[in-house]
DNA sequence: GCTCTGCTTAGAGGAATATCTAATCAGGAG
DNA sequence: CTCCTGATTAGATATTCCTCTAAGCAGAGC
């Protein structure tokens, strides 16, 4: 009863993670396991344009304005974020892909996207 | 073409997370998001009998017997794995339903499996 | 050119975390 | 009972990380 059909199909269940692997997917969670950078990621993913601007995003939080950047720069080294200004404004957007590995991590079943 | 097909449909880009669910998960996701408790994961999981005994993990490791007896533990009070002792030994086993859950918050469809 | 607003960078302080050694607990064997 | 092995707990240390304030950079408008 303790064997789990859920787990057995989820990539990381699969056979075991190699240390160099290991690393560098620790990275990429490292990168959304914080409560500030979840928000940020969900309310630039559900954007209604596809992207938000920091000036929208500053105002949900009781953290300074660097705290914020600090946190959007985490993200976007991650990879998960990608951004840019335009005119006063910066505006951030989602890297699907990038979330995506996230996902197929644990997800019963996923295709690798032919990616490493 | 900063839209994204997949990351709309994943549950952290529908609408944004609420703070105290972003604590909550923030706090699973950080329970993973480390390179030895990711192999850890890997290596209980992806073991034929579905359960690996701590014998069986310490070897794998340049670590000392508590650092990865630590480790477990932060995966245990997760809820991702739970174990018991059996005689002289300590078996670890998965807990899918945990481990899922951090593959629908970022994976495009899934369906809660109405949580066993 | 000057100034104002939006955002990022730099540096510092305090909290959280990963690791170790030493000690303790649990069970099996002589 | 005593000893031995497997695993966890306790306590200490070093590093990493989150947050802030102060300063710097980029555009827009006067």
């Amino acid at each position: 009863m303790t064997v789990s059909p859920v787990a057995c199909c989820a990539p990381i269940a699969k056979q075991p993670l190699e240390e160099s692997e290991a690393v560098e997917l620790a990275a990429l969670l490292k990168a959304v396991a914080d409560p500030v950078r979840l928000r940020l990621l969900s309310m630039i993913g559900s954007h209604p344009d596809g992207e938000a601007c920091v000036c929208d995003l500053t105002g949900a939080f009781d953290l300074s304005a660097p705290t914020i950047s600090h946190h959007l720069k985490i993200l976007r080294n991650a990879g998960l974020i990608d951004g840019e200004r335009r005119g006063t404004w910066v505006y951030y957007w989602i890297v699907p892909a990038q979330v995506a590995r996230l996902g197929e991590l644990f997800s019963p079943m996923s295709e690798p996207t032919s990616t490493a």
